[in-house]
DNA sequence: TTGTAAGCGTTATCAG
DNA sequence: CTGATAACGCTTACAA
């Protein structure tokens, strides 16, 4: 591999300036650099980020939290959308992606450790398990880190609005002449309590009494649980009208328990997922669903990242919300 | 950050004995060593992977090149679980990995470059323009590679079976009855070039006289594109009894199509797939499709991989084929 | 404007 | 079995 030494040999400087030159500092003529730049080029340089990380404590590389709790990886196309913008909008900053894992080398370790390890200038939590003493020991060091879809006291986060979202989908439903609407929502974090609070907020908005055995708990991404929740929901004596879901793929789940049930959507019983991935347009009826713009999510992930890393003093934690809207499909019944 | 001068100090040995303690060589006596690893654990010693590569040449670091023609990121479940794959594989096996762009910083650069500045020990080509000469650059170099659907000569690639799933496909279909066999099939690369000799073959093994007006070109992935071919299928004079289709998620192309001109699968005209992702098993009908192992397809690159990285000499570039089968799901009629 | 030299945190060689 | 020391390729005071 050719080096700055030998850029310096052929040009018969020293490599002082060749550093300074191939970085462009003001300090080196104009002419110099010029001439330092091509014979760079013909000899086909090419910089060592471990030399030049050892040296500036710069890596120019994010660390990558992602652990798929259904342990099924980058399947979900929610997250896969994230994880791929992310990538794009770093990569147009100048910056490189690592994915963070809870070992360095053959041995057992933090997810802090191995950020460490390999000098990550950064740290974006996408999906993790947000309890894990490891993860929030990785929030509350000294390395900047954005969690999205969950909220750290005083850090920075990406959030979906599920507050707007639930409200938005309650009401539409409401519109629609729906009365009895049941509510499968996820496992307990941040995003279902925000979410739980919001159905809650709208239907008292709306003088809606919901009756508690319309609010059901099953797993995000799991369409196996939901399908339970949903046969509990369908067997009730006195069934809702509609089902929402916690998220497109769960609502698979759902689907097979409806027809078993021999019941069609929308005319015997109506639903709505969340997220708005490309299934849900591309499945009939189409699903209404509420799209999340994941896009956008993890290009602001990956741009507040990198403010706070070249601004730790001046940057100021904030928790950024990104819009999604209600996509209206096929699956909800317009009643009376 | 505490280093090895620090633990050297605590301990009064030298650094040299802490390097090698802690790498555990038998230089060392049992007693030394295993006061060095206690010390580094007390003070939180982490190893810096800059300093450490830059030394050994040696990075434990994997590439990931992974370039999605469709602009559209990670969105494909396909390509999605076999990154995991790569991922969750190459962590067992103590390597991290990062994403490959065609950047350094913020000025364009070859893929080849970007993979010698972070020290990649080797790279994985998981969907990337195979005829981009940049990428034939990287392949042609002497940096470990790894490709996934895409054979260049002479080197190491990790191929699903297409030979062995459109003749499935084809024999499958006969089976069931149908004679009049479209093909609508992906853009032109390696595996559709295999695709397509394997349908032939198979088709002539049976004595079955296919017009040429039943293969059709598409791109994979795109549901339009599919869409389109589809509609030409329909309005044949001759109309074919089953179509084959590039993938799972172009199928979602024709499908729009066929339902446009008010046909029922499989009533009307049959379907088959190609991938098997999640998709297309909670899709009703269920989609009849040839499924792929992409989580082993992933799990064999990264050990392959690791393996060439490993032995460089005496490994031997071999073309590893992984098997799939056929998924027999609701969408193809028995005719006759 | 350019050069000298120290040093980033390791590993590896060689001497003791 | 342990230690001194050079070296990996680069950046950056500081000197010239």
């Amino acid at each position: 591999m050719v080096k700055i030494k030998d850029i310096a040999e052929k040009c018969e400087v020293s490599i002082a300036t060749v550093s300074k030159a191939l970085n462009r500092s003001h300090e080196i003529s104009e002419k110099t650099t010029q001439h330092v730049i091509r014979v760079a080029n013909e000899l086909g340089y090419i910089a060592n980020s471990n030399a030049r990380s050892l040296k500036t404590n710069r890596s120019y590389n994010l660390g990558l939290l992602y652990v798929d709790k259904s342990e099924s990886g980058l399947e979900h196309e929610y997250f896969s959308v994230i994880l791929n913008s992310i990538k794009k909008e770093a990569e147009s900053l100048g910056y490189d992606v690592t994915f963070i894992s809870n070992k360095i080398g053959n041995s057992r370790n933090s997810y802090l450790s191995h950020s460490r390890y390999r000098g990550c200038d950064g740290v974006i939590l996408v999906s993790a398990n947000f309890k894990d003493p490891e993860v929030i020991n990785l929030v509350e060091s000294d390395m900047p880190t954005i969690t999205i879809d969950h909220l750290y006291n005083n850090r920075t986060a990406i959030l979906s609005d599920n507050t707007k979202g639930l409200g938005e989908i309650v009401n539409y439903l409401y519109n629609q002449g729906h009365r009895k609407i049941a509510f499968i929502h996820g496992e307990d974090t941040t995003v279902t309590k925000e979410r739980l609070a919001s159905f809650h907020h709208a239907c008292q908005q709306l003088n809606l009494e919901i009756p508690e055995e319309y609010i059901k708990e099953a797993l995000y991404h799991l369409p196996k649980y939901s399908g339970l929740a949903t046969r509990e929901l369908l067997e009730l004596e006195n069934r809702p009208t509609v089902i929402i879901f916690p998220d497109d793929y769960s609502y698979m789940g759902g689907l097979t328990e409806i027809e078993k049930h021999s019941l069609k959507i929308p005319e015997d019983i109506s639903v709505v997922g969340y997220d708005g991935i490309y299934l849900s347009r591309i499945l009939r009826p189409i699903l209404t669903t509420y799209v999340q713009d994941s896009e956008a999510i993890g290009k602001m992930a990956a741009l507040k990242l990198i403010q706070m890393i070249n601004k730790p003093k001046t940057f100021i934690a904030e928790q950024i919300v990104i819009n999604g809207h209600l996509q209206e499909g096929q699956t909800v019944k317009k009643i009376r």
